[in-house]
Formats: C-alpha cells, sequence, structure tokens
RNA sequence: GCCGCGUUCGUCUAGGGGUCUAGGACGCCGGCCUUUCACGCCGGUAACACGGGUUCAAAUCCCGUACGCGGUACCA
C-alpha cells in the first residue's frame, strides 16, 4: 500500500514554527518513502477560526519548499467545515452499534461535576443527563424539539489500549483513566477526535504523524477505529519543541529571547528557507551518519521515523545561524543575489546586477543572514555616514589624515584599479613615508567603510572602484581632521 | 491529584550489554593564518539525573525516586 500522510494543522493561526517541524517530518516521510503528502483543514471549532490563516499555512509550506499533492486549494474536500455530514453519518453508526450516547448536561452541571475531580467516565455517566438515565422516550423527544446536546463516545468498562508508536515504542493506557469525549458538540460539528478519525480513514492515510501533545488522545482513536470498524494507521509522535529554557516555546518567552514563532517572521528576517528545514530538521532527528548540513532532496532520501529522538529538544538560534550560514554559502552567489535583489533596491535604489555579484563574491564567507547586505555592508552602495567612534580613536592617528590623502592621490594615479596593484601601492606609500602598513591600512579601512571590520581591504577597494574610493578618503580625512 | 511520555557535554545529538579513558555538531576558550573582522585549520572546556537490582561485565536491561514535558474541554 502506498503511503499516506497528511499534515493537519488547524486554521487558527499563523504557522507555527513547532507546526512547520511537523509538517517537514511528515513531508520528508512521505516523500522518503514515494508516497503522497496532503493538507487539511481542522477547522471545527468555528470560534477560533482565523481567517487569514490558511492562506498562512500554504504560503509557508510553499515557501519551505514542501510541496503538497493534495489539500484544499488543490481542489480537494479537506476543510473539515465542509464535511460535517459526513462526520454526522458516523456519529450515527456509532450510536447504532451502541459505542455513543447523547448526553444533554448544561455547562454548569459540567463545571460543577468537574470542580468535584471527576471526569465524564464510566462512573459518572449514570449520574449525568444522558441516554444511560433517562428513558428512551425522552432522549427522542428532547432531540426531536431541539434542546441542546452532544454525542459522547462509550468508553468500554475495562481495557488496556496498547499500540506501538513509531517514534515512542510500545505504549500502553489503562481505559479507566479515559473520559467519554464528546465527539459531535451541540453545534453540530464533530470534535477533532472523531473528525481526525474518519478523515483519516477516508483520505487512507497510512501513517498519522503528529506532535506528542496528541499521544494522550491517541487510546480515544484506535477505540473510534475499533468500533468503526476500522484498521488504525501506524502513528508517530513527534517530540516538541522547547524554549531554550525548557519550557514551551510560547508566543511570549520567544518573544524575549528573540526567537520568532511564526515561520512568516523567519522569511520576514530573511532566514533561508533551506536552513531553517535543515535546522528543524535535526531538531529530533539525526541521521546515521556524522552529516549535519543537508539539502532539502538529501533529507528526502535520508530520513527514516526510526531515528527520531523520544525525547523533547530545545530551540537554538545559534545553531540556526550557523545553518543558515552554512546555507548562504551552498545556494552561492547567483541564488544570493537573486534572493536579495529586491531588498537592496528597496534600500539604495537601482543597483547593478554584476556590481551585486561582486560585492557578494567579496563578503559572500562571512555572512550569516542575508540582510547583512543592507545592513552591515551598506557602505558598498552608498557613502559611509558615520565613522564608527571606536574605531577611529583606536585607529585615525595624528598623521591619518595625511596618509589617507597621499593614498587617495595614488588610487588616482594607478594604472589598473585591482587588488593586487592596490595593496603594492599602499605598502610602498607606507615604505616611502616610513611607517608600517597598518597606520596605513585601518585609516583607510575607516575611511572607505566606516568601520574596522570587513572583507580583506584591497578587494574591497576594488569592487568600490576608484572615484569612490579617492572621493570617500578625501572626504574622511578632512571629517576626521588634521 | 491522576494518566502517559521522557532524562548522555550549556544546546542538538551518536551510542542500545564488553570496541566508551563516551564520538560528532553548535556555542564558548586558546592557537595558527591575517597588520581588520570573518572564513579555514589545529587544540581545549564540558555529559551518561539519582538509588537499587540483573550480569563475569551496564550509558546501554529491570525496578524505584527525582526532575522535565504532555494530557486530563462541547480547543485543536
Amino acid at each position: 500500500m502506498s503511503v499516506r500522510v497528511r499534515f493537519a494543522p488547524s486554521p487558527t493561526g499563523y504557522l507555527h514554527i513547532g507546526g512547520l517541524r511537523t509538517a517537514l517530518f511528515c513531508y520528508l516521510f512521505a516523500r522518503s518513502q514515494g508516497g503522497t503528502f496532503l493538507l487539511r483543514l481542522e477547522d471545527t471549532d468555528r470560534s477560533r477560526f482565523v481567517a487569514d490563516a490558511e492562506e498562512d499555512i500554504t504560503t509557508c509550506l510553499e515557501w519551505a519548499g514542501l510541496v503538497i499533492d493534495e489539500g484544499p486549494h488543490l481542489g480537494a474536500d479537506y476543510r473539515q467545515s465542509a464535511r460535517t455530514a459526513l462526520y454526522r453519518q458516523y456519529a450515527k453508526q456509532l450510536l447504532d452499534v451502541g459505542r455513543a450516547y447523547y448526553a444533554f448536561d448544561t455547562p454548569e452541571a459540567l463545571r460543577e461535576m468537574r470542580g468535584k475531580g471527576r471526569t465524564y467516565d464510566r462512573e459518572t455517566r449514570h449520574k449525568m443527563r444522558n441516554a444511560f438515565t433517562l428513558p428512551e422516550h425522552a432522549v427522542q423527544a428532547w432531540i426531536v424539539a431541539g434542546r441542546p446536546h452532544v454525542v459522547r463516545m462509550r468508553i468500554p468498562e475495562r481495557n488496556t489500549v496498547r499500540f506501538t508508536d513509531a517514534v515512542k515504542g510500545p505504549v500502553a493506557f489503562p481505559v479507566h483513566g479515559l473520559d467519554d469525549q464528546v465527539i459531535i458538540k451541540s453545534d453540530g460539528q464533530p470534535t477533532y477526535h472523531l473528525a481526525n478519525v474518519v478523515d483519516d480513514h477516508l483520505m487512507g492515510i497510512t501513517h498519522v504523524i503528529r506532535g506528542e501533545e496528541w499521544l494522550s488522545s491517541t487510546p480515544k482513536h484506535i477505540l473510534l477505529y475499533n468500533a468503526l470498524g476500522w484498521e488504525p494507521p501506524v502513528m508517530a509522535h513527534l517530540p516538541l519543541i522547547l524554549s531554550p529554557h525548557g519550557g514551551k516555546l510560547s508566543k511570549r518567552s520567544a518573544a524575549r529571547l528573540g526567537i520568532p514563532v511564526n515561520v512568516r517572521d523567519y522569511r520576514q528576517q530573511g532566514y533561508e528557507p533551506e536552513a531553517l528545514v535543515n535546522f528543524l530538521a535535526l531538531l529530533g532527528w539525526h541521521p546515521d551518519t556524522a552529516q549535519e548540513v543537508f539539502s532539502r532532496e538529501a533529507l528526502e532520501q535520508a530520513f527514516t521515523l526510526d531515528r527520531v529522538a523520544p525525547s523533547p529538544a530545545r530551540f537554538d538560534l545559534d545553531k540556526l545561524r550557523w545553518f543558515n550560514q552554512q546555507h548562504l554559502r551552498l545556494l552561492g552567489p547567483d541564488e544570493v543575489s537573486r534572493r536579495i535583489r529586491a531588498q537592496v533596491q528597496a534600500s539604495f535604489g537601482a543597483v547593478d546586477p554584476a556590481y551585486l555579484l561582486r560585492v557578494l563574491a567579496v563578503v559572500g564567507a562571512r555572512m550569516v543572514l542575508r540582510k547583512e547586505i543592507i545592513t552591515t555592508y551598506a557602505y558598498f552602495f552608498r557613502d559611509p555616514e558615520e565613522y564608527e567612534p571606536r574605531g577611529v580613536k583606536k585607529r585615525w592617528k595624528a598623521d591619518s589624515a595625511g596618509l589617507v590623502r597621499a593614498y587617495a592621490d595614488t588610487l588616482e594615479q594607478v594604472e589598473a584599479f585591482d587588488a593586487g596593484v592596490l595593496e603594492t601601492a599602499l605598502r610602498d606609500l607606507a615604505a616611502a613615508r616610513n611607517v608600517g602598513a597598518g597606520r596605513v591600512i585601518h585609516p583607510v579601512r575607516l575611511a572607505a567603510s566606516g568601520t574596522t571590520a570587513g572583507p580583506s581591504l584591497f578587494e574591497m577597494l576594488e569592487v568600490l572602484g576608484r572615484e569612490c574610493c579617492a572621493q570617500r578618503l578625501r572626504r574622511a580625512a578632512q571629517v576626521l581632521g588634521t
């Protein structure tokens, strides 16, 4: 049977980084098996529905390079809100075979019961208002009369549900700890528990891969499969992603640590999707080699469920940044320039593509984030607005202005404006003035870029060009003085 | 509270009875390269949660404890 895996988010907000990780593992497993990856929207909670969430989810998955084979945006009938009749049909089936029952309890009655520390289990259900405690004609009459009611699944009396999770291994849940979960809400919508079982079965899902927060409710799902006479799919529960300090990676804690929570924020902050994917894949999964840097295609090849770790992993922004640097290099100057061009133009106006490429060639290996081109390396596109005060203090000596002016003269006269020639010229100048080369190099860098750090000075000057360099050197000599 | 899952360097992890004086990566710290900052290279720091078993032998198997995380909804 061919493998079919679904990513089934709830459109209650923008795609979360943890959601992307789940989607990625689903996707990688599907691809590694030559299977199908589908997207299904679990929008049965109308009160939490967010209108633009679905678009954000598909956009972000696409950005990350996770190609969806089947999904609502491709015309498939995969929005649960549009499948209500289906769930009701199977709820009816469960009702008919006695594995589900009607219940009429008010929210107040439920709250009161829970206040006593009870759950809606095989004991409590005989004290509530439902098909167990009401005569059948009353149940029918109330339903006909439109009295609010839900359908609950009837958890069997005694049993232990066992299954082998593809990540966690053998798991056992005594059934007496489970409550009679609502499967059809009073608004007629199914709960997640019913809907996901029905859909996974109908859609031919072979492997349910989802976050660990679902592990506890899996026994209920297995019971539902059994009651419906269906074979449950393989279950695989992924460890959660924790914040760097160990807690839940909540919006607030993440924000405090500078960690974006929504996938769109990574995109907006200029992380490369390849890097994010690589980082996320290694958060909880490890190949059987020492390889760390993977393209998406390589991950698709190497991924296996049995090498997913069972324990939760903490988010490490430094490691993400390292992956980003690695992938920036892998991408190469052509691709990076394509990705960054729009931002460069927005910041500095029209830029010659060939020039951008030369800047990238000089700066490439030291970039962690592509946006550094318009921040750290802005001086390649416009004159420095100021000279780093600490650098000036350290490098700008009494003789600097004179040396910089002299070097500007040289630059204007030199025949070929390339790094080799520029270096020779500078060293000659230093020798002629009887000073160390550093005495010239540092002030020149400061004058040309405004900072003390950067690529090889002479390559930098070559890229900047003759006029630009001469002008910046003279201006600095004038501004910084003496 | 109850149920479930987990626990190897600061972090991600390898390892699944002897090859472990526990390996790799990120980070951090040194050094080399370089009269800048990086890159690169070399080196260093640093971990089997604890207690009992089982075994000739345990990071690896079993039990318990602690801690962490998840669940305990007419949310997913």
